[in-house]
DNA sequence: AGTGATTTTGTAAGCGCTTACATTGAAGAG
DNA sequence: CTCTTCAATGTAAGCGCTTACAAAATCACT
């Protein structure tokens, strides 16, 4: 593999006129710029990214760090990122946390030691402070779907509370009164404000609100299909569900639809996220 | 950021005792080991793996080429690939190529450029002579579902000949005579492997393969719906349908229910990958 | 205590680049 | 034709590590 100097020589320059007409940051003539250019395709140089990191502290990369590798919701992410990053120059560093505490944390640093320009975090384990400390550290970071209070400029969150009100209210605008819920594990923010927001939209029609139509899942499909089941005893003949996630609407799907209901003419179901598989269910 | 040299200076100790320590590979006694240790933690060391790569001439990073971040197939890929790696104290870095020859070539050269310490590719658009040149430029290579002469011990492939032949046969093990196919695009390996097994088993069958009993498809969800409309016509009454992937199966689900069919009972489907989404179809 | 073998530690030369700073040379001014 | 200027190029000092090799310390014996 080639190295600068092996160019410089070839060309006749420096090494320090090869880095230049690299970056194309420095004024270089046309002759001497071409010499290079030639030198370089002749012994198929390609420079090596990580001394160029090294030395000039900078690694065109970012840090990625998500909950999952594979699931629509994070494929969808990654997807984007990687994009828009690509078209930028930039390339993603992916990493997955697991929604673990130790395991965030062990990416992150990961992160931190590749030496990303930025981070980018959907960190749900790891703690608030933890996160403060990596602001502080000067290193560019934002943390997607989660509010940390003095880390509001850091922070991108989609509005829970709205959501949950609206996939509740277009159960209601359908004609529903009673109307079943089917919730994220409630020690997470965006499960209970998307709860939250369900209540809202109950009170505002003037349907009272009973603990019996919760079932409180865990955001994954086994849990929709038990919170289906579950409802059926504490809280009969619903003809809406409305629930927290898309996966746990699938799960409910399968229970209700086991259970002999007829999807949507004898319950309506909505979910929550619009992930890509969702183009798949049946209904959609 | 405590670089190693404060390390070595808070520890008393040489720079190289404390590379030691960090490496565990060459004997240093408990005593110095313990204050270097000491050291590392009371400034919060870590150690900078752009400067150690350059020095050692090894990333710990395998590059990883998917076709796309999002989708079941390449999720289930890179998680199952990360974690393997994570268990062995190496990482990945992912990018996609988009099935385009431009791109999956550029993101192939920035894997080498990041002097990843192995390649795995799903490499569909590049050519076999550059998989070639790259296997011969001494990077560990493992190309992922496809088959290049002569790169025999770098390849991994499915048997797609045989699992076309298996979807089939369990068609014609359920009694059906009358069998439908939608193909992928024949140019690629996979999906002619996969008709040719669709092929044999018919053959074995005792069953007279009809050029109009196949759509060509694309391996994309809408190709699966016009598969089915268009099969309609040109193969009336077939009683079962052979997708060459799961996508596919499903866009053929969405059709025939449009068109009234009731799955499975007047008509039968089946897939190919078990992509994990497809346990949200339903039927399954 | 003296010898040699063996373990532990230190010295210093890179790894392949970037970038301040120094040097050169050619163009413009007088 | 000499003196400035300024653009183009070169020189060399790092970036934070690893790792041959050298030196020092320790140990086992006599």
């Amino acid at each position: 593999m080639a190295t600068i100097y092996q160019v410089s020589e070839a060309a006749g320059v420096s090494l320090a006129t090869v880095s230049r007409v690299m970056n194309g940051n420095a004024k270089v003539s046309e002759r001497t710029r071409k010499k290079v250019e030639d030198a370089m395709a002749s012994l198929g140089y390609q420079p090596n990214a990580i001394a160029q990191s090294l030395a000039s502290n900078r690694t065109n990369s970012v840090g990625l760090l998500v909950s999952e590798l594979h699931g629509s919701y994070f494929g969808d992410l990654m997807s984007t990122v990687e994009h828009v990053l690509k078209q930028n120059g930039k390339h993603v560093i992916i990493t997955a946390g697991h929604v673990d505490e130790k395991r965030e944390h062990e990416a992150i640093e990961f992160l931190k030691s590749r030496r990303c320009d930025a981070l980018i975090l959907h960190a749900e384990a790891v703690s608030d402070d933890y996160l403060k400390t990596l602001v502080d550290s000067k290193i560019p970071v934002v943390v997607i779907n989660r509010k940390v209070d003095a880390l509001d400029e850091n922070c991108f969150v989609v509005d829970n509370e709205r959501g949950g009100y609206m996939a509740t209210k277009a159960a209601i605008d359908a004609g529903h009164k009673k109307i079943a819920y089917i919730s994220g594990p409630l020690f997470k923010k965006d499960a209970s404000d998307r709860l939250a927001g369900h209540k809202r939209a109950l009170q505002e029609a003037g349907v009272t609100f009973s603990e019996n139509s919760v079932f409180e899942g865990d955001f994954h499909e086994s849990s929709g299909q038990e919170g289906m089941q579950h409802l059926q005893k504490t809280f009969s003949d619903f003809t809406a569900l409305v629930c927290a996630n898309d996966e746990m609407a699938s799960g409910a799907m399968t229970a209700a639809r086991e259970a002999g209901f007829d999807i949507p003419s004898q319950l309506s179901i909505i979910g929550f996220d619009n992930v890509l598989f969702s183009r798949y269910l049946y209904p959609k």
